[in-house]
DNA sequence: GTTGCGCCGGACATCGTGTCCGGACGAGCT
DNA sequence: AGCTCGTCCGGACACGATGTCCGGCGCAAC
């Protein structure tokens, strides 16, 4: 790596944090349920005392907030990039790589979309994050619109939830219960059921 | 009513449990989380001793779960009727009478939804009732494929993922972010998109 | 009146949470 | 070397929720 001026404590490793995170998204992974995870467990995981956890994170919400951002700043760029201009074969691919990234990141997933049930702050957090995607969408449909290729009749905002929510719930369920093998296939009807049921669908 | 020979003890009130029944019902419907109401409340809003409690129900879970089979058995009818025979349309209209189930009970499906994802006997009656829809979905597309009305190269159990736990969330979405006079809208997207996306999609 | 039953109400053990603090250890400074 | 500061340990504490248990009370049936 480049030679970079020595700093000072600050930019040290702070191992406890490191050591907490690495451990509890290793614990996510291996399928536990994050709201039976105890803060006890995830500091024993970590080889690291109770209050030691207290003295970098306010609570286990906290923790998975801190998780959940560290997760999309890795792979945000991803799913923002299709356009309806691009086609059903280039959406399909799109879905591919989407549903390669969320088998990586699966347990940290599966811990927001568990919290956010019962958690406001969560909640409105993931919400914040779909939001994104389904403003995005509505936008592009009122540009196909406009432009004559879809439908004047669509109502964008159901489209557009339908299309968002449904398609994430959809993919959730489909890493937690099928195998990698099948994704190709999966994310080739996704794209295809959103296109001409959707973008192309017939006035 | 009718008059019904008097029945001993057995068929009386046992009003505490009906107590608890409601109250919790009627909390849920205010919004509440499952998660974070205690046996404590339940209890008091009943007007019942805690202990009263334990001596109905084994735990939350239980209770949640009397909830649920209490719903379904009330409203179960409802989903399964629509053929693709009988065109988008009826689906459309299908859709509509099911939005207004799920507002109806949108406390307790909450609740289901809350708890399924941290609690396997929860999770499990949930997805046993998802997958009979998914089930039949598979079997009805298989028929219309044979009829040549839905394209062979469809991949059966994606589709039926799609439509079936997608929507189920999208419709979830709806009713907890849109008023009911948005419905007729929605589920005439919804029943749309699955007959124009997989049904009759182009071949 | 007596019996049976459903309910009350409170005690109890147990567990997880979040806070606090004394003290150990090590890295860097002087 | 001695000092200091930041990090971490380990354990104590108060608190609240869970699930169990049991003595006692009131009501309705016989």
């Amino acid at each position: 790596m480049a030679s970079i001026t020595r700093r000072r404590a600050v930019s040290r490793p702070a191992s406890a944090e490191a050591e907490i995170l690495a451990a509890t998204r290793r614990i996510l992974t291996e399928g536990a349920s994050f709201t039976d995870l105890g803060v006890q467990q995830i500091s024993t995981a970590a080889g690291v005392a109770r209050s030691t956890f207290y003295a970098h994170f306010r609570d286990k919400t906290d923790l998975l907030l801190r998780l959940a951002t560290e997760m999309l700043s890795t792979s945000f760029d991803v799913a923002s990039s299709w356009e309806p201009t691009e086609g059903v074969d280039k959406a399909a691919e799109d879905f591919l790589r989407i549903l390669g990234i969320y088998r990586e990141h699966a347990g940290v997933l599966r811990a927001i979309g568990e919290v956010a049930t019962y958690d406001q702050t969560v909640r409105d957090f993931w919400s914040q994050g779909l939001a994104r995607f389904t403003e995005r969408t509505i936008e592009a449909l009122r540009v196909e619109q406009a432009a004559g290729r879809t439908p004047a009749d669509i109502d964008l905002v159901s489209a557009a939830r339908v299309i968002v929510v449904g398609g994430e719930r959809a993919i959730f369920d489909h890493i937690t219960s099928a195998p990698p093998a099948d994704d190709a296939t999966f994310a080739r009807e996704l794209a295809r059921t959103w296109w001409y049921g959707v973008y192309r669908r017939p006035a």
